[in-house]
DNA sequence: GCCAACGTTGGC
DNA sequence: GCCAACGTTGGC
């Protein structure tokens, strides 16, 4: 089991509109290095959500419910893919990036490294605190 | 194969 | 709105 966290621009598409969708399709990533991560991703991952811009903050838990398939909306490309999430729940307490920054815990994570990043992995020390510090 | 120019992301 | 940090593109 793996963990995972995806970014979304929250006014694109936001976390609660994949609980409304319950599962979705996760596309349109055009990094080589998020999409080498989406293909690592096993079905039954966890899977954190952030919100980028005005939000900057872990908002939710989801789970990998397919694994990764060619990107419908790549046009002539085929070389991008995506996967499918299923929403679980939101978090009680979102994790602020200002958080994540102030947390021991949390250093190491890929977010703090790479901004930019927007398909990564998590360790399970990091994901099992973000979930502590979640109340979830 | 190098590098300048340009485009995008995302925090501030 | 600006800018730093990257990634990509294209001329040489």
């Amino acid at each position: 089991m793996q963990y995972w966290l995806v970014k979304t621009e929250p006014e694109t598409y936001s976390f609660s509109d994949l609980q409304k969708k319950v599962e979705d399709i996760w596309d349109g990533v055009r990094n080589y290095q998020a999409r080498n991560f989406l293909m690592e991703m096993k079905k039954g991952d966890l899977v954190l959500v952030y919100h980028s811009g005005k939000d900057k903050a872990i908002v939710g838990l989801a789970e990998l419910s397919k694994e990764h398939f060619p990107d419908p909306n790549q046009g002539d490309d085929d070389r991008w893919y995506a996967v499918k999430l299923k929403a679980k729940q939101g978090l009680k307490k979102n994790i602020s990036l200002e958080t994540i920054k102030k947390t021991e815990e949390l250093q190491n994570m890929l977010l703090l490294k790479q901004s930019r990043l927007s398909v990564m992995p998590v360790s399970e020390m990091a994901f099992e605190t973000i979930v502590k510090m979640s109340s979830l």
